[in-house]
DNA sequence: CTGTTAGCGCGTTCAT
DNA sequence: ATGAACGCGCTAACAG
């Protein structure tokens, strides 16, 4: 592979001539560029990146710390992060944490050791956080609240509300949950919604109301499992995801049980299965790629030294209502 | 940020010594070694990984194209590539390309420019494809026939061909197909399977039974209703992927039509939501994690320049029937 | 507009 | 076991 030198050395100029041609072609004189330029296409020259970022201290790269890369959510934030960065100029190293921390400790080093200009941590803050750290430029991207260092996130209290306000609007009064892992702070911030809605329209929190399930499909199935069971059932289920709705949504109809009519479920993200689903879920539409999209702009803007002067960004959610919600039976 | 110089003259040692404490330590004595390390952790030094790759030639890193990375089936493979990218410690670069050559190039570019090693792509070939390319490592994963460079995929003309030998089986004759866009080697590949298993059954191929999608859910349920206008429908369908089938069951459903006792429906792939479906599919479970790992792991011996015996893998599919599918009526 | 020079941080000789 | 010196490919500063 040829380099910068052997451009030089074919046209009979310099090598910084060479570079210039390349990031400031203003700068050279016409007869040069064009001959630099047939010495580059002889040679089939490629400017060596690595040596490039290594002279300018920039790998122009940046990392997502992403817990699940298989999962529709966090594929459509990527999405968005990836739609800034590439008019950026930068990559995107993906970096696929499976919720182990020592895998995220060694995408943090590499924006440490200068192999990425900053990172998106697309999981929420919590007490075993490895973020904010020291040398790290660092964002937050769907994240609940209280979020030490930038963020850019939805207000997951008050759409956990907007659901509860809703189904109580219908005429629910016994109302389950399908949670997500109770430790998980967007289990936290919508369970908390759910109580102040319960509290505003003056019905009772019961425990026994909470089936724990932890985002998944099967999880949702598995937790119908409880209600099913009881004697005296709830007439809405709102569960903390999508995937765990449909899941919900399979164990009820198996056992018979109709929806909406004997049972109201609700769902959280709106994924594009959603609206397939049957009955088509209504849900909270969570707007993915705007936060990855804005998560990204605040990134850049750290990277590039501006301090931006807010540095948490809510952005609005759309409660969407389909089939799957309807009054309770008398 | 300290470099390695500031960690020799804090130990009273050259560099070469640090250097080989961190690369090479059995070569350099206990006590400078420990004080080393005390030297590191006071001043908080970190190696600059830009400084080595550029240095070493090695950018440590390989490159996916994936046309779309919200796409399950997608994430999935991605998943598998970075469990044998993160054991081998390379890093995964995502090259979203949206179907764009503009993007596809520019992420060329990066194992030209060595700033990546190598590159996973995750399109089928076809004319327009610009790989194989000269100074470019590269694997396909999930293509088709006839790939001209090292490849990991699925036999897609005997899977396609497998699910109507199926449903022949259970007495159908009329079989629709709602396939991809019609240059997609995908669908021409699945086709060709169809047609196969209708010629081994005697069945004479007819144009009006197909149907064309995109591969997406809206297509799916858009592709339905030219069956349901059909005056002599089919009795079953063969969706060319999971989300086009669940797409389908949704319109056929709407207009009252029931699955499977009206008309049979598969799937392709296997997605985690094709169990959660209503009906529960029958479909071809493709092993996408495994499709991922295989072609990693291709990739990496090609970029370790051992000439591997074997330069097309095909991986086996799996038949998982469901609900979606039964006997037709009469 | 162009060339010369120097150095980014690291690893690797080649000595000792 | 250790150090001095060099150079990877490129760009910025300076001089002309």
């Amino acid at each position: 592979m040829s380099t910068i030198r052997d451009v030089a050395k074919e046209v009979g100029c310099s090598t910084a001539t060479v570079s210039r041609a390349l990031s400031n072609p203003e700068k050279v004189s016409k007869a040069n560029l064009k001959r630099i330029h047939a010495a580059i296409d002889k040679l089939e020259y490629r400017p060596n990146m690595l040596s490039q970022q290594f002279r300018n201290k920039q790998a122009n790269t940046i990392v997502i710390l992403v817990p699940d890369i298989a999962n529709l959510f966090f594929s459509t934030v990527i999405s968005g992060i990836e739609n800034v960065a590439q008019s950026k100029g930068f990559n995107v190293l993906l970096g696929d944490t499976r919720d182990s921390s020592e895998r995220e400790k060694n995408f943090i080093k590499l924006v440490e050791t200068k192999q990425a200009d900053g990172v998106i941590q697309l999981r929420p803050y919590s007490e075993d956080s490895l973020l904010p750290k020291k040398f790290v430029t660092a964002v937050n991207a769907c994240g609940c609240e209280n979020n030490p260092y930038p963020a850019v996130r939805i207000d997951n209290v008050d759409a956990a509300k907007q659901i509860v306000d809703y189904l109580v609007s219908l005429g629910h009064k016994k109302i389950g949950v399908i949670s997500g892992l109770e430790e998980n702070p967007h289990t936290i911030d919508r369970l908390k919604g759910y109580k102040q809605a319960l509290s505003a329209a003056g019905i009772k929190f019961d425990p026994e109301l909470i089936a724990k399930g932890d985002f998944t499909l099967w999880s949702g199935l598995n937790a119908s499992d409880h209600f099913i069971r009881m004697s005296n059932r709830p007439t809405a289920i709102m569960c903390m995801n999508d995937e765990m709705a449909i899941g919900a949504m399979k164990g009820l109809k198996a056992k018979g049980i109709n929806i909406p009519s004997d049972i109201s479920v609700t769902g959280f993200d709106d994924m594009e299965f959603a609206k397939y689903s049957d009955p088509a879920l209504t849900t909270i539409a969570q707007p993915a790629e705007k936060l990855g999209e804005k998560s990204a702009e605040l990134l850049f803007q750290l990277i590039e030294g501006k301090n931006p002067q807010q540095t948490e960004h809510i952005l609005p959610v759309e409660f969407i209502i389909r089939q799957s919600t309807s009054a309770p039976k008398n």
